[in-house]
RNA sequence: GGGGAAGUGUCGGAAUUGGCAGACGAGCAUGACUUAGGAUCAUGUGCCGCAAGGCGUGCGGGUUCAAAUCCCGCCUUCCCCA
């Protein structure tokens, strides 16, 4: 088939899409490599976990970004775009599980076909940089990572819960655990939580330095996200004692509220629960920690749940009056926050308050508001917010609840019982999972020796080929026969490996710096390679990563800086997430729910240019929305007008010159909103513009103006214009009206100011602020005169009916109001 | 429950960030060309009203010459929670 009949038989996206992928791959043309001479463009779309298949989320995710990546490219920047897939995880052991095919089999086999499906979005993709976090020159290079933090001592081990189901006899993760009664997803066993000895980062040693965001343009959405979830805030630690003499430390952020303590309460996983339970209690604490641990911390946070607790017959010293008061234990406390135990402060703090008339505590009013009848801890209905006057509070009573606050910390450090002091929400990383598919940890344990990291030089710790699993879940690395069976690094006796693996979100903190250099076996990548492109210049991904992916990726970041390894404050200078699209029935897509939109079925039947134009219109790219297939159609209207534009110009018809000018304006005010748009990620509105001027473009071919210089300039600049959007049917046009190719690598046209001035605007006559009249004045109109204009107007004249106005408000080249 | 967003025609959405509400697209209606149309082209399309005109951006207040946009209080929906 030649390439005129291809032509002439209109818009046939399958007939030039293919035809154009592969040239584009044959010619490396979207190979990106450093070139020193020109300004680089790191652009960066968040890794898809390989499912199996890409739904219409990854093309909405990626789509605009390859589009922005592409206007990158043509406004001079060496641009680089890699992809990549999140290989370890849990669906691939389920898979295994239920289908009997290996992890690793099910993981490659998606691979392959989401390649395929990838490659048919037409995106500027450079696969020579495709990184596959499952693959052993990936992982090598994780464990490396893991091995350089314990060194650096950022890496630890401690116990800590996981969610367990008793009768499977394995460990859960929080996606297995299913419905409020929280029982396991296999066996329907309600889920327990149980003590296993794990590994963690300590992200919290950089909690200060990742609530500053100085050096990153990213939404300030993001940033309150992380800000939040960092939680920090100021307080002072103080020391209680138990009769028995044991500290007990507590954090709060009231310290002047010390006075009104009456009670305390422990995490039911607090370590000094049992030795402070007394004989009497015993049974009633078992039972409630039992009960405790089937819960979610989400449920025990609720502030309006029911409050439950027990006595455990013990009680403590209050440090600033001596006093002894009960200690309790209760849900809503959380061992994972401070240090799992509260001072009860009943007067002025909501749980407490609840808590307290529930149990029969007594309500202490250490801080009266000011102006208000003089408050009854006995019968006051709820906690008051601790603002106004000290009372019953020592040496603090009279003085302000602000000045108390200093002032109460003073008191505790001079005598010794508690200081200033910050806590953060944020807690240390949990990297151990206890799975199979996943880097395994690269830890040895030796009687003797302890832990140590294995040597570089035996790095990657490899994952067992041949493991079965059994029906309970448990781990296969810890079932191996010979697997876990080693030599200690240190002193070369018998060891055993660590069975954990990493959790993914380790694979994906690094996963931009392996784009770098995916071969590179000397480290985890090319030191010239990330001199040049790092940091990440624009990172576009889901916004529901705000606080796990992109908090862990920054910490690994400046963890790897303060290593030596990495440089800067920042991995990525400038971030944008897009929104979430939603089944048709305005839920999660998800396979279980049976509403997941597959982008190839749409592909197939309009192209993947227009499934490209019509996911970038659809929906405000940053808010997303729930899918709906009726506008596509008009994507491949307005793409078959283009088409026939382009093929069927039309001669010169002696236009009236207007004409040519209108085109001209519209063209390059066109070109000037698209720009802006591109710069500020707003997707939707480019494609809009682009219609808007088809249709003023099909007006001026009826009016003559086809195939006039003016006609051909227009079709120039809209197939630059269009290239980013619909990379295939641009190419198309851009070969057949004879330009070089390959359009892709053409500069972004500039706008011709003089052309899109508009010569003439409408003056909005408002009188009372209501719209009465709309008059064409010339574009330079000065403000005298249109006020008179706009005083002149007979809409304006029958309403004044002879009064004058009492004020004439004037926005310059817009808009007259007239206030009567 | 905590944290973060969003509510605009029949539908998806636009609105230079305080200045013409409803761009663009879908749908619908009418017409043209057609043996035919799930093709193409043209025109119309927020609501009430014959009209003049009035009303309209989740609901209720407020600020302002002017509010979808700013402030206060509600309601609803969605996202995230190691």
């Amino acid at each position: 088939m030649n390439e005129k009949r291809n032509i002439s038989e209109g818009y046939v996206p399958s007939l030039i899409e293919t035809k154009w992928q592969q040239k584009w791959h044959a010619d490396g043309l979207y190979n990106a490599n450093i070139d020193p001479n020109k300004p680089k463009h790191y652009a960066l779309t968040m890794l898809p976990y390989p499912s199996g298949d890409l739904h219409i989320g990854h093309w909405y995710a990626m789509t605009p970004s390859d589009a922005r990546a592409r206007f990158m490219r043509m406004n001079g920047y060496n641009v680089m775009f890699p992809i990549g897939f999140d290989a370890f995880g849990l669906p691939a052991e389920n898979a295994a599980i239920k289908n009997r095919v290996h992890p690793k089999q099910w993981t490659y086999k998606n691979i392959e076909f989401m390649r395929a499906q990838l490659r048919s979005m037409g995106a500027m993709w450079d696969w020579r940089r495709e990184a596959i976090s499952a693959d052993p020159e990936y992982y090598r290079w994780t464990q490396w990572f893991f091995t350089r933090l314990y060194k650096h001592g950022l890496a630890y081990r401690k116990m800590s819960p996981v969610d367990f189901c008793p009768n499977c006899n394995t460990t859960l993760a929080r996606e297995q655990v299913w419905g409020d009664d929280r029982h396991c997803e296999r066996c329907g066993t309600p889920v327990i939580k149980k003590d296993l000895d794990q590994w963690f980062f300590r992200t919290t040693s950089y909690a200060e330095e990742l609530l500053d965001y100085a050096g990153t343009d990213w939404p300030d959405r993001v940033r309150t996200l992380q800000t939040n979830w960092i939680g920090k805030s100021q307080g002072a630690s103080v020391i209680f004692r138990t009769e028995q003499g044991d500290p007990l430390e507590i954090f709060t952020t009231r310290p002047d509220t010390l006075w009104g303590a009456t009670f305390m309460v422990l995490s039911p996983e607090h370590p000094l629960v049992d030795k402070l339970t007394t004989p009497a209690q015993n049974d009633a604490v078992q039972e409630y920690k039992l009960q405790a641990t089937r819960q979610s911390d989400i449920e025990r946070e609720a502030v309006d749940k029911e409050k439950t607790g027990v006595f455990t017959g013990s009680f403590a010293i209050n440090p600033v009056n001596g006093e002894k008061i009960q200690v309790w234990i209760a849900d809503y406390v959380l061992m994972s926050y401070g240090t799992g135990a509260i001072m009860a402060v009943p007067a002025h703090d909501q749980r407490d308050f609840e808590f307290a008339r529930k149990f029969g505590l007594e309500v202490r009013v250490v801080i009266q508001p000011e102006g208000a009848d003089p408050l009854d801890g006995a019968s006051m209905p709820a906690s008051v917010p601790a603002s106004g006057t000290m009372v019953n509070s020592g040496s603090l009573t009279g003085t302000s609840a602000d000045e108390a606050f200093t002032a109460a910390i003073r008191y505790l450090e001079e005598k010794g019982t508690g200081k200033a002091s910050t806590n953060y929400k944020l807690r240390d990383w949990l990297i151990s999972r206890q799975r199979y598919w996943g880097a395994p940890i690269p830890m040895v344990y030796c009687g003797e020796c302890g832990w140590n990291p294995v040597p570089d030089d035996q790095l990657p710790v490899l994952l067992p080929d041949d493991v079965e699993w059994k029906p309970t879940g448990e781990s296969p690395l810890k079932l191996h026969p010979t697997w876990k069976n080693t030599s200690c690094p240190v002193c070369a006796k018998p060891a055993m490996r660590e069975t954990d693996t990493m959790d993914t979100f380790m694979c994906s903190s690094w996963y931009h710096l392996r784009y770098l250099s995916p071969k590179y076996d000397r480290g985890p990548f090319d030191p010239q390679e990330y001199d040049y492109w790092m940091p990440v210049d624009t990172y576009t991904g889901g916004i529901e990563h705000a606080n796990m992916h992109l908090i862990y990726t920054r910490f690994f970041h400046k963890a790897g800086r303060d290593m030596g390894i990495m440089k800067g404050r920042e991995p990525m200078t400038q971030l944008r997430n897009q929104g979430m699209v939603l089944g048709e029935d305005h839920e999660k897509m998800s396979k279980s729910r049976g509403n997941v939109i597959a982008p190839d079925v749409l592909v197939e039947r309009y192209g993947a240019d227009a499934v490209r134009a019509f996911l970038m219109f659809f929906a405000r790219w940053d808010m997303g929305a729930p899918w709906n297939s009726n506008g596509i159609d008009g994507t491949v209207r307005w793409l078959r007008r283009v088409w026939s534009a382009v093929i069927e110009p039309g001669t010169p018809a002696n236009p009236d010159p207007e004409i040519l000018v209108a085109l001209r304006r519209k063209v390059h005010q066109t070109l000037r909103q698209v720009t802006r748009d591109f710069e500020t990620f707003e997707f939707n509105t480019i494609v809009s513009a682009l219609m808007e001027l088809m249709n003023e473009m099909y007006k001026a071919r009826e009016a003559g103006a086809g195939g006039t210089p003016a006609w051909q300039e227009a079709i120039n600049l809209y197939l630059l214009m269009l290239a980013p959007v619909c990379p295939h049917v641009a190419e198309e046009l851009w070969q057949y009206i004879g330009k070089p190719y390959s359009i892709h690598t053409q500069s972004w046209p500039k706008v011709d100011q003089a052309a899109a001035a508009e010569q003439e605007i409408t003056l909005i006559v408002q009188v009372n602020g209501k719209l009465r009249d709309r008059i064409t004045v010339p574009a330079d109109i000065q403000d005298e005169a249109a006020k008179a204009i706009a005083l002149a107007s007979p809409a304006v004249q029958k309403l004044l009916g002879g009064r004058s106005p009492r004020q004439v408000i004037l926005v310059p080249k817009r808009l007259v109001n007239i206030v009567l």
